[in-house]
Order: structure tokens, then sequence, then C-alpha cells
DNA sequence: TCCGCTCTTGACCATCCGATCAAGAATTAA
DNA sequence: TTAATTCTTGATCGGATGGTCAAGAGCGGA
């Protein structure tokens, strides 16, 4: 994590405060202009500070970004690493729905920032995708395709799954401006999306 | 359509053979990059044109966007506009899913355009969301709901059925650095999607 | 209080990039 | 062939932006 500028190896408390001030007013830009449309003094007008100033706790544009994406990653695969084997599958993989589908609306700029950063390459974090992110799947699916050895769980393709789920759930929040203009200015959009969601992904369309 | 300088109304062969030139090496450019990560000269230098030429034919960098996304709008739209009302329920949107995945892997240059687009909040084609998209997509709905009613559906919500649709096909475009990242280099990583996909949105994961 | 270290910032620089312009080349119509 | 129109581009401008620097303000431990 190429990062802080001060030289001193431990964190002061000013060092602390103004780091998070500062990641947390660049994840509200680059979350909305990305990498390249965001600029350094609209992340220090947001959070009060000068530019150099933000350049003296992170020497470069990019490093505060690679930070901010950091900082979100691991929370983004909690989620995902807390479906259980034990448990019931279809219960599980409920849960599992439900919680990425309010986190897309808790925290829609930690998706755009992974769709943006994702959709172009994935060139600041390629390498956690192919690492942890893809041992952490590779984990999970195999607990599914045991489900499905044990006849609990109609045979799909684990991976595809997964994939689906990620796609329907953080739909709601890449897309937002899409889905409120197709649903009209009616009173939130999300309101029925997870119910509407899990009848889709658990049961399917076809009639039973 | 606020597009070419030409002051005549009439179109020239010259006119036409460049700025279909411009416009394709622009769809490239742009949907790797994003509008603002890309610049004029390298549409220019993509397409062998000198960077005033281009701006000859497009006033402003922003004129060969919005050309480029109006251009691939209604092609996009067109899938959707095929569900017939007459055909069997389950047949017409299996075909629906396959049409768009096909897409995704055909032209996943368009796909990521649009998820750009909308992403940084649709400012381009907000009027084209909130009206031809809208009323066509009110339309389909209509159609699906009429389905449930007389029973030969699963009774889900019609709106977010089209955007679950929507979410798993383009994802295997705009997602495609993850999906590969994920699934390993085995080869096409798109090989089950589609088959993998119907099976969720058709029948769902619950065992029969 | 004093001193060293951390923090802050106004001014500045170099580069990139969208856009313009004038002047000339190519094309077209007569 | 000629003249009008269309097309092409080297040179250049101006603004935006990432990043630097030096100098001063603030803070904390002795």
């Amino acid at each position: 994590m190429p990062q802080a500028v001060p030289p001193s190896p431990r964190k002061t408390r000013i060092q602390a405060q103004n780091q998070e001030l500062i990641l947390d007013a660049a994840l509200e830009v680059f979350s909305v202009y990305g990498f390249r449309g965001s600029t350094v003094d609209q992340i220090a007008r947001k959070c009060g500070l000068s530019k150099p100033n933000l350049l003296y706790y992170f020497r470069r544009k990019e490093d505060i970004y690679i930070a901010v994406l950091e900082r979100t990653l691991s929370d983004w695969l909690e989620p995902l690493r807390a479906l259980d084997a034990g448990g019931d599958p279809v219960a599980e993989l409920s849960r599992y729905i439900g919680v990425k589908i309010r986190l897309s609306r808790e925290r829609p700029g930690a998706s755009r920032l992974f769709a943006n950063e994702i959709l172009h390459g994935a060139t600041a974090i390629g390498a956690f995708l192919k690492g942890p992110l893809k041992e952490l799947v590779d984990a999970k699916a195999a607990v599914i395709a045991q489900w499905i050895a044990e006849g609990r769980l109609a045979p799909v393709d684990p991976y595809h799954l997964i994939f689906a789920i990620w796609a329907t759930t953080q739909h709601y929040a890449d897309f937002d401006v899409q889905v409120r203009a197709v649903l009209g200015e009616k009173n939130d959009p999300m309101k029925n999306a997870e119910q509407a969601l899990l009848r889709i992904l658990i049961d399917g369309v076809r009639r039973r």
C-alpha cells in the first residue's frame, strides 16, 4: 500500500484523523466521477483541506485512489465469507442476497467505485481479483456444489450463480439512475427490490 | 443531435465515410477509458485522421460521444422490443436472455459504453432513459404482467425481472475482467454462461 | 519556556488536452 | 480548364490539473 508521506513510522492523531477525512471525501468523489474524472482539488474542497495538504498525506492522486479501494475491499468480501456450509442452502443464499442488496442501498458509492475500477480494466486491483477474491469464490462455489450434490439445491453452476447475485444486487447501486428513470419518480424504487429479487433467483419465473 | 460542422445540409460521400470511421474508433476508445479518460487524439490516431480533422466533423469532443451513444441506443433496445406478447412466456424470456448475453459477448464495447454513461449519472442520455426507454419497459412489463395474470408465469415483479435480466447478461461484458479473474484462464468463460443463466432465472435455485 | 518535529498553504511549474485558425490540398460542378 | 466548395493539418492558444517547493504556523515533549 503506497501511501502516506510522513517519515515517522508512527501515526499521529492528526494523521489518522486527516487520512480518514481524505478517504471519506475521496470515496464520494471517485465513485461519482471515476479516477480520471476526479481532481485532487475536488477531494480537497470536499474535506476542507488544501490540495498540497492532501498531497502531503498521499504523494500521488493514484495513492489516494488505491487507499480508498483497499479500505473498502475487505468489507465487500465479508458477506460472501459469511455464507455458511452448515446452514440451510436456501436460507443462506437468501440471507446473502438480502445483505448484498442492502449494501447497495446503504453504500452505493462503494459499489460504484468497484464497478468503475473493473469496467476500466481493474489495473489497481487486478491482483486482488485473481488472488483473495478468486480463492474465496472458489471456496464458496465448492460449498454450493456440495449442497447440490446432496440434492438440497437445484443443479445450477455455482460460479454463475454467484455472478448473478453480484450482478442483480449491485445493479441497484451502479445503475441507480436508470432504475429511477424507468420506475418513475415513485418513492423508493428499491422498496420491492429485495423481495422481487429473492423470488426470481430462488424460485425462477417458471410457473410451478 | 448536435453534430457535424459542414455547412451544407447534404452529406457528401467523404463525410459519411469519415464520420463512420470516427464513430467506430470513438466506440473503441470511449468504451475502454470512459468519456473523461479518452482524448480526441486517441480517437484520431485510431482512425488515422488528424485531430483538427475530427473536430471539423464534430465540433466538440462531447459531440462525438453523443453521436456514438445515439448510434448504438436503438440497437440496444431492439431485443426487448422483440418480446412477443403472443408467444410462449418462458420461450420468449429465454430467447431474450439468450440474445442479450450473446450481445454482451459480441459487442462488449457497446455495453461498457452505456454502463459508463449511466454509472456517471447519464447526463448525455437522461432524456432517453426517462422517455423512449421507460415507455418500452412499461409496455413490456405490461406484457409480462398479463402473462402472470393468465397464470402462465410465476408472480414476479415485471420491472425487477427486466432489471435482473439486464444486470446478469450485461455483467459478462461490463465485469469481464472480474469474471475472467475468478474463473481462471480456462478457455472462454462465457461458454456455460448462457445455459447457467437460463437455469437460474427460469427455474431458480430451489430444489423442485 | 524552548526546541524540534509535524502540519499547512500560497505561489508556482510543466504537462496535457480541447479547441481554434489560417493556409493550402483535394474534390466537385460547370 | 476554371472556380467554388469541401477537406485537411501544422501551429498555436488557453485553461485545467497533477505535482513541487519554500516558508511559516502549530504542536508536543523536555
